[in-house]
RNA sequence: GGCGGGUUGGCGGAGAGGUUACGCAGCGGAUUGCAAAUCCGUGUAGACCGGUUCGAUUCCGGUACCCGCCUCCA
C-alpha cells in the first residue's frame, strides 16, 4: 500500500495520512465567491487540490468524495448586482460558468460535490441554532454572533491567542458584539438584500458559517482533508474549526492544508500594481491551459508561487518536447493514470512534492527518446492531469493544430527542395524557404530520413500565407 | 504592534549532517549541406555573524532583507 505524507497545518508537521475510512476518503476545500472571474491566483488552489486529488483516487480507488463550495451569497454579489440591476441568480450563475470554463481549461477535474451556498441555508439555520442552544452564540440586535471565549482551542489552527488578536486587532469594533473577537453566524437582510426566514428574522448567512454546514451536510461531523490558500487559515478555517466542534462535538477535519500565495513577477498580484489578471486573460492571450497548469506545479505548494513569462515559456518548451516524444514515439497509446510510475508516486506522496514529479517527468522523457519509449511518459503526465489537453495520440506526421494542417504540403516541398539541393549544391532556395517557416515559428528538422515541421513556441499560422 | 513563512549557482527550484539534485540558459562534443531536434560532457551556489559537530548549505541562536495574515482584495 503506497502512503501518503501531508503537511498539517495544525501540527506544523508533515504526518502520515489515515483515512478514518478508507473506503470513503473524504477532502473539502474552499472554493470562490462567484460574482467575478477568477484570477490567477484563485487558480493555485484548484490546481493543487486537484493534484491532491488525483493522487488519493490513485491510492484509494473509488473512495474518495472531494468537496469544494461556491459562495452565491455575498455582500460583494450584492454589490454587483445593485451596480448592474441584474438579478443575483442571473450573476452568480453566469460566473459558475466562467469558473468551470477556466478550471477546466487548466485541467482540473470537477469535484464530486460543489455545493451552492444558497441551497444549504436550512443546514446553516440548523446550525446555528444548535450553536445558541449549546451557549456559544447568542443573538442580538437581529445578528447572530459566536462567542469565541466559548471555545477554548480558538487560535490553534492559526497559532495565535485571542488575547493576541485583541490586542493587535486594528479594526473598529461593531458597538452590539459582547467581545471584540466575536463573529457573525447571520444578519439581517432588510428588503433590498437576499434574505431568508429564520428564528431571528429575515436575514442571511456570514460567511464563516456556509463551509461549516455544507461540509457536514456532504462529508459528515468528520472528515480527513480540507485545504485552502493559507489567506483563509485566519479567521476562516478557524472559525469553520470553532463553529464545527461547538455544534458537532467532533473533531472536524482531521488534516489542515494550506496552499501559499501566488506572485506575479515577484510582487503580490493586485489592481493597484496594474499586474492583475485573470486566468480567462491569460488564455485569451494563447497562454495554454497545460503550461499555466505546468508552471503552478513548478513550485512547492507551501511556497509562494511567481508566475513569470519567462517560467510559462520554459514550461511551454517542456511540453511541447514531451508532446513530440509522445507522437513519435506512442501512437496510439492510451494513456493510464494508474500505471504511473513509483518515481512520479513517492515524489507526490511526499507532501504533493509536484516539482519533483516534474523532474520525474523528465527522467520518462529522457528515458523514452534513448529508448524509444514513450508510455511511461504518457501514464505519468495523465496522473499530473496532462493527458487531456490535445485529444489522442497521433503518430507526429498527422499531429498538427487545426490551423496548421498544410505544414504537411510544405514539408514535403521542403523535402523535394532539399535532396534536389544535395546534388546541385545549391542551398539558397532551401534555405529561402527554411528562414520563412522559421519566421513563422514553425520548428524545422531535416535528417537524413527526411523533412519534420513543427509548430514551436510563438507559432503564427497567418506568416504561413503565401509560401 | 502581534503571529507566521522565506533568503540556494545567470534564472527556476528540490532533497539530504559528510557522497552529482534536476531543469532552463551558457560552453564543449557527436550529428547536420547549415541548422533544428536529440544524445554525451561541463563551469557557476547556499544572505550575514556566531554556536553545536570530526564535518553544516542542511541543526541551534542572532542580524539584515523580503513576503503573508491580523482589513469577507485568495
Amino acid at each position: 500500500m503506497t502512503t501518503i505524507r501531508l503537511h498539517n497545518t495544525l501540527s506544523r508537521q508533515k504526518e502520515l495520512f489515515e483515512p478514518l475510512d478508507p473506503s470513503n476518503v473524504r477532502m473539502y476545500v474552499c472554493g470562490p465567491t462567484v460574482y467575478d472571474r477568477a484570477h490567477l491566483g484563485n487558480a493555485r488552489p484548484v490546481v493543487v487540490f486537484d493534484v491532491l486529488f488525483r493522487l488519493l483516487r490513485h491510492v484509494y480507488p473509488g473512495a474518495v468524495t472531494y468537496a469544494r463550495n461556491f459562495t452565491d451569497v455575498d455582500d460583494k454579489i450584492n454589490a454587483k448586482a445593485a451596480e448592474t440591476g441584474r438579478p443575483i441568480r442571473d450573476i452568480t450563475d453566469e460566473t459558475i460558468g466562467w469558473y468551470h470554463a477556466d478550471m477546466d481549461a487548466l485541467g482540473n477535474l470537477r469535484p464530486t460535490f460543489e455545493p451552492r451556498a444558497t441551497e444549504y441555508i436550512g443546514a446553516m439555520i440548523a446550525m446555528i441554532q444548535t450553536l445558541i442552544d449549546k451557549g456559544h452564540a447568542y443573538e442580538v440586535a437581529g445578528h447572530v454572533l459566536f462567542k469565541v471565549r466559548s471555545y477554548p482551542e480558538y487560535g490553534r489552527l492559526s497559532g495565535r491567542s485571542v488575547d493576541d488578536m485583541i490586542a493587535g486587532a486594528r479594526v473598529e469594533v461593531a458597538p452590539y458584539k459582547d467581545d471584540p473577537m466575536d463573529f457573525v453566524l447571520w444578519k439581517p437582510s432588510d428588503a433590498s438584500l437576499p434574505g431568508w426566514e429564520s428564528p431571528w428574522g429575515r436575514g442571511r448567512p456570514g460567511w464563516h458559517i456556509e463551509c461549516s454546514a455544507m461540509s457536514f451536510e456532504l462529508l459528515g461531523a468528520s472528515f480527513d482533508i480540507h485545504g485552502g490558500g493559507i489567506d483563509l487559515q485566519f479567521p476562516h478555517h478557524e472559525n469553520e474549526i470553532a463553529q464545527s466542534c461547538c455544534a458537532l462535538g467532533a473533531d472536524f477535519a482531521r488534516v489542515w492544508m494550506h496552499n501559499e500565495m501566488l506572485l506575479v513577477e515577484g510582487k503580490k498580484m493586485s489592481k493597484s500594481l496594474g499586474n492583475f489578471f485573470t486566468v480567462r486573460d491569460l488564455l485569451d492571450q494563447g497562454v495554454p491551459g497545460e503550461v499555466i497548469r505546468y508552471v503552478m506545479l513548478m513550485t512547492h505548494y507551501r511556497s509562494p508561487m511567481d508566475w513569470t513569462e519567462r517560467k510559462a515559456r520554459e514550461a511551454e518548451g517542456k511540453l511541447l518536447s514531451y508532446w513530440r516524444t509522445l507522437h513519435r514515439y506512442a501512437p496510439g497509446y492510451v494513456p493510464d493514470a494508474k500505471k504511473a510510475s513509483g518515481k512520479l508516486l513517492d515524489a507526490l506522496c511526499d507532501d504533493l512534492n509536484t516539482h519533483l514529479a516534474l523532474v520525474a517527468l523528465d527522467a520518462e522523457h529522457k528515458f523514452a527518446e534513448t529508448s524509444g519509449q514513450a508510455e511511461q511518459l504518457a501514464d505519468d503526465m495523465a496522473l499530473l492531469g496532462f493527458m487531456n489537453f490535445r485529444g489522442p495520440i497521433e503518430p507526429e506526421a498527422e499531429w498538427l493544430w487545426g490551423p496548421a494542417q498544410h505544414l504537411n504540403v510544405l514539408s514535403a516541398r521542403l523535402e523535394a527542395m532539399r535532396a534536389e539541393a544535395l546534388t546541385t549544391k545549391d542551398f539558397a532556395p532551401v534555405d529561402t524557404l527554411k528562414s520563412a517557416l522559421l519566421a513563422a515559428g514553425v520548428e524545422v528538422r531535416m535528417s537524413k530520413t527526411g523533412v519534420e515541421l513543427v509548430p514551436g513556441p510563438g507559432f503564427d499560422p497567418a506568416k504561413l500565407e503565401g509560401l
